[in-house]
DNA sequence: TTCCAAGGTCTACATTATAGACCGTGTAAA
DNA sequence: TTTACACGGTCTATAATGTAGACCTTGGAA
């Protein structure tokens, strides 16, 4: 990829929707907002203590993004110090379902894994 | 995160079960990957082209995390030019199910989510 | 007068990904 | 005979991306 893109630029659209979608929230951070965002509203320092090693850029470009396809609303109430409130949109809380499987696959199947990873070790010395 | 690590030193286990699983297959490429073997063995280069993107590098990368945490397996048939087969084991197809979830989630929603872009875009204009 | 809070942005630096050359081996075409 | 190509990688230089931490704003409290 050697696309110029100024830096803000909305990317509409891929061709393949599963790329879209993937290249979304299949990344670092998208996930786990989202998962520190299931319970209910919360604010910009909350997410960044719930999620703990996330760095300030990170999370707010990530938020940006998630907002911009609109899996929360970002709501700003002009106070001083200012209040920033994230909040899961339908669409968010319909995507917390599969989401949901999907941590739960994690929980059931982490032992396995890390059995693997020991195999793998030992089959390497 | 400064911690020296030999380029393949194997970090055992997390102390978050999801952050464990979700920051290995939660990145670019392990999903595709995982996808591209749904419907049955495959080899290098042809993951290389179902793919279409990715690089040699990440791909050979990846499909060595993924074996390492034990949801492929890596077979090499000793001829020339050789030949070498990626399989999903019973836990990788395992994981096909919640993961299936997300795509027919994806596949669902895609609309919504072009549409909350372009949304965005118009408010930001 | 100085400090702090919240929610960011900006910059310098570290880490990670990409593109593409290169490798080895055997078969096949020129 | 030399050259070319296939496969499944690795290696290196460069580009892109992430991190840590300084800095910004504004009003209230010490």
């Amino acid at each position: 990829m050697t696309a110029i893109t100024a830096s803000d630029e909305i990317v509409l659209e891929q061709p393949c929707p599963i790329r879209d979608v993937l290249d979304r929230i299949g990344d670092q951070w998208s996930l786990l907002i989202l998962e520190a965002l299931a319970p209910g509203t919360r604010r910009f320092n909350a997410l960044m203590r719930d999620i703990g090693d996330i760095s300030k850029q990170m999370l707010s470009r990530t938020l940006k993004q998630l907002e911009q396809d609109g899996f929360i609303t970002r709501t700003l109430y002009p106070e001083v110090p200012p209040r920033v409130e994230y909040t899961l949109t339908p669409l968010g809380r319909s995507f917390l379902e599969p989401m949901q499987q999907l941590v739960t696959w994690a929980d059931t199947h982490h032992r396995t894994i890390v059995a693997a990873r020991l195999r793998y070790q030992a089959a390497q010395a």
